[in-house]
DNA sequence: GCCGATTGAGATAACGTTATCCCGATACCG
DNA sequence: CGGTATCGGGATAACGTTATCTCAATCGGC
């Protein structure tokens, strides 16, 4: 069978290529090639022909580089190996509105997400979300001023004035709290990640604001650093030793819960456990996790609907969502306190 | 504070401007800007106040449609909501070879996936990772005839010839067969994925030829179909039912695993498991799970190879390359037979 | 039959970079 | 001192699309 023709070896045949194979303009063929009305029905069936004889098919980076707009948005997300329900809601919402999501891992490296991020820069991706790192967003300011669209989510961008979309922290703790309280605790411990992270810190203030408002001494209760399952562990053998144990722990995020069920499973069996946001192992363990779980389908529409407004009409007022959370009772935080 | 100079409202600086502003000539800009060592001190040191003065970034559409080179790969991956330890080292291997990896879902759907790839076509990456749903890729034949470079991950491109790099899933499933025999199982039940998707057709042929050596009927003792909670329970009591119950379990991957456990915790408590691929949760469980896990670091750092290679040298021959896998001993996989 | 409007198509510039080619000045060698 | 080579910098084209503007032909109305 013969070889297809090419416009030129190595090169892929474009639309000057077809221009000629078809005997039109060029201008023609992009009119064909966009379904422009005003091409007469025989110049549009010369120029199919030729597209299909030369195989020809569509090169936007012309397009991007001619329009400025490329229908493209980046994803800056902290882990792309590990679990993140809320890419799926970010690209069925962008998918939905034509837009194709690409996602880059920052890998918790606050070098990686700046080279991420600047990279989305300078191939001027329509818009970027974002979940931020760090506390330092200096390399941000240039870009926002030269027209970035940006939308951080699960956490603001700190300093800068900037679109946000997350989860209600201060509510989700004080249910999880109040839920234990309606059972019987009285000595609740929290396991938290390092505060300098926003929404670590959004926890910890809040439960301790909930032991304030019980008139308990707040800090002893209180265990937040890095997620290393040493620290935890000792966290937890502090937290449930003593004159004064605690019957129930509030865990900060679902590794956390990870590491607290891994703990009781070999020290522990009558500890209430509430933990925060939902997993799969949630429902595997004896008895299932009771969780707030966070509401992953919203924080991501409402990320993608964030930033196309604020591509759409720069000028927005800069917003910060913050999402319901629900508590989703399954037994773990539903026993009564059995420690003396 | 005085507003830095825009070139035009609306429009970002390009080089014409800082040309402008610095005083010389646009190819002297980019010379400086790719530090080109044939311009002179003085005309550097103009440019780089210029590029400070205006705020100038370079835009990579003008230079990725100028020199036929983005830089960037696509990964078309089946979900990245889930964990995808394997894209992990995709991106840290990309990096390291100074390559941006852009991932995006094809969410298990044929339609998706070729919407995903087809659009990355048209942005014209360098290359593509692909993880592959369904037998049909007709849609690639046009791609790879024009020289798209394309890699697929985990399970080969049925029907191409394409670069391939997987697990053994062969040698996985006579290890786990083998280990269960070892420990005194003689009816061990396999239950897999559907077995139209490669990998699960390969475990469970692998399973069916370990049964035949065993000298046993080999269709009884495995359970493929879809990955269903209901279908899996439904499998699990059929297979460990009836005058000559299984006494272990093969699952075909993690999420079979999980639902297997699952099973497990309500209705036999004595049935040695062995899973195909670790995660999380194997070591969570009482005993932990003993799985033949994949080695991810290995099959992400071969793609990105195998990728580049293909991007390098075009005419190198199709290669498949199987990655060993390994199994892990956790107990789960080491208890003897209890059951009558 | 003529004039004005509309339509179908084409010529060329634009997008923002880099490559190619060229020019003028300077330095070195014979 | 003259000729040739090299170097620093500049002019312009190229990449492959789409936008803008223009032109010619046709049609309808007076």
């Amino acid at each position: 069978m013969q070889e297809k023709p090419r416009a030129r070896k190595g090169r892929r045949p474009t639309m000057v290529d077809v221009a000629r194979e078809a005997g039109v303009a060029l201008r023609t063929v992009s009119r064909v090639v966009n379904d422009d009305a005003t091409v007469g029905a025989e110049l549009v069936e010369r120029v199919r022909s030729a597209i299909a004889a030369l195989d020809y098919r569509p090169d936007e980076r012309a397009r991007h580089l001619r329009l400025g707009v490329t229908g493209t948005l980046g994803a800056a997300v902290r882990q792309l190996s590990h679990v993140n329900p809320v890419l799926r809601a970010v690209e069925r919402a962008a998918r939905a509105a034509g837009l194709m999501v690409l996602a880059a891992s920052t890998e918790d490296d606050e070098k990686i997400e700046r080279h991420v991020v600047e990279s989305m820069c300078r191939r001027r991706f329509d818009g970027i979300l974002l979940e931020p790192i760090g506390a330092d967003h200096g390399y941000l300011v240039p870009e926002l001023a030269a027209g970035l669209s940006l939308v951080a989510v699960d956490r603001p961008v700190l300093g800068l004035e900037v679109d946000c979309v997350l989860s209600d922290n201060v509510a989700g703790i004080e249910t999880a709290f109040a839920h234990l309280v309606a059972h019987g605790h009285r000595r609740i411990a929290y396991i938290g990640d390092d505060e300098r992270i926003y929404t670590a810190q959004e926890r910890a203030t809040a439960f301790r604001a909930c032991l304030r408002a019980q008139g308990g001494a707040a800090d002893a209760m209180i265990h937040t650093g890095p997620i290393q399952r040493e620290r935890i562990h000792r966290a937890l053998e502090s937290a449930l030793s003593g004159p004064s144990p605690a019957t129930a722990v509030i865990t900060g995020n679902a590794t956390l819960s990870v590491e607290t069920v891994r703990w009781f499973r070999d020290h522990a069996d009558d500890v209430a456990i509430v933990g925060f946001d939902d997993s799969e192992l949630a429902t595997l363990l004896r008895p299932d996790l009771t969780v707030v779980a966070q509401d992953d389908a919203a924080i991501g529409d409402t990320a993608i609907t964030m930033l196309r407004t604020r591509i759409a009409e720069p000028a927005t007022p800069v917003r910060k969502v913050t999402v319901p959370v629900t508590l989703r009772a399954r037994g773990s935080g539903e026993t009564t306190p059995k420690r003396p």
